[in-house]
DNA sequence: ATCTGCAAGTTATAGTATAACGTTGCTTGA
DNA sequence: TCAAGCAACGTTATACTATAACTTGCAGAT
C-alpha cells in the first residue's frame, strides 16, 4: 500500500519554506479581509510556525520578550485570538497548544493527527471525516458549527524508530 | 427524514434511570476488573451524572464538601482520573469538563456533539466516523491510539426554540 | 499484631487564561 | 492641522485548571 507522507512527517523538508509561505499567505489574507497583521501578530504567527509541534502560549513569551515587546500573557493571547479568528492558527484543546494552519483561507475544519511520541501535529483535509461527522450529526438532528478532531497516536517516523513490539 | 433523538435531547426523560444505570454499570465493571469503587469515586460519578451537561472539576467540589468529604482539588481529580481509566467518564478537552460515559465497557472512542446554546453533550457511537478516521490516518502512515472528536453546534431542542434566521 | 500497599487528606504550587483599565498611535473628517 | 474616535497594545491583577509532594488512614495478607 502506498503511504502519502504529510509534510510534517518529512524530517528533512525545507522548513523555511513552510514559514515563509505561511507568512505570505497571512499577509495576503489579512489584506483581502481588511485586517491588520501587526508586528506582534506576525511575530506570534512566525513563532507558532517554528516547527510542526504545537506551541503553548507561555512557550512563546520568552521569544516575544527577546524581540523587544511586552511579554505579558495578554499580549500573546490577543495575538493568538486574532490569528485564530483569521483562520491562521488552530488551538489544540487536548494539548492547550497552538499550531499554524497549513491551508488558511479554505473553508475547512480542525482535524489533526498528533504523535504521542514526538509531539508533531499534522493537519488533515479529509472530506470523508467531515462528511461522516455531518451525516451522523444530521441523523441526531444536530447542526454542526465546528468540528474538533484530535487523533492521538504514532506518526510514521516514530513507528519506524520506536517499534516496541 | 426521520431523526433518532439521543436520550440527552429528551428533556422529559427519567434522568434517575440514567444515574442509577450508570452507577449499577460502574459497580459491575469495577467488580469485574478487580477495582474499588470507593464512596468518593461513586459520589463523583453520581455528581458527573447529575445532568447531560459536562461538569468542571471545580463545580463538583461544593457537593463533595456537603457530603462530608475533604473537598480540595486533588480529591476530585483523583476520582475523575480513576473513572476515566475505567472508561466511566470522559473528559471534554474543549470545555475542560467531564461527562459520564453512556456505554462503559464497550471498546469505543470519545465522540461528542456539544450544544453551543444549552451545553448538553451527547455521546456518539458511530462506526462511520471511527472508520473514516482510521482510514485517513492509515493513508498517512499513522497508527491511531485515541480519537477525540468534539463537535460544536446546535442540538435539536435549541434549533427549535432559538431559530435565529 | 504487624506489615504492606492503596486510597484519601493536606498544603503548596504549577500552568493556562482572562478581566479591567490605562496608554499609544493611527485614521478620518472638519 | 487638529481633534475625535477607535483599535491595538501595555500593565497589573486575578481567575480558573491541574498536579506535586508529603502525611495519614485503612484494609487485607502474613
Amino acid at each position: 500500500m502506498s503511504v502519502q507522507k504529510n509534510i510534517a512527517y518529512q524530517p528533512d523538508h525545507d522548513h523555511n519554506r513552510c514559514i515563509n509561505s505561511a507568512l505570505q499567505q497571512a499577509h495576503d489574507l489579512c489584506k483581502a479581509n481588511g485586517q491588520r497583521l501587526t508586528r506582534i501578530r506576525e511575530l506570534v504567527l512566525k513563532l507558532v510556525w517554528q516547527s510542526h509541534k504545537p506551541m503553548g502560549a507561555y512557550d512563546l513569551l520568552p521569544a516575544i520578550a527577546e524581540a523587544g515587546f511586552n511579554s505579558a500573557p495578554p499580549t500573546v493571547y490577543r495575538a493568538l485570538e486574532f490569528l485564530q479568528e483569521q483562520g491562521l492558527v488552530h488551538r489544540l484543546a487536548s494539548l492547550n497548544a497552538f499550531i499554524g494552519c497549513t491551508h488558511p483561507g479554505h473553508n475547512h475544519q480542525g482535524h489533526f493527527l498528533i504523535c504521542s511520541i514526538c509531539g508533531t501535529a499534522a493537519e488533515l483535509e479529509s472530506n470523508a471525516i467531515s462528511q461522516s461527522i455531518n451525516d451522523c450529526a444530521e441523523q441526531a438532528g444536530f447542526t454542526v458549527e465546528q468540528q474538533n478532531v484530535e487523533i492521538l497516536g504514532r506518526c510514521p517516523n516514530c513507528l519506524q524508530t520506536d517499534d516496541t513490539h
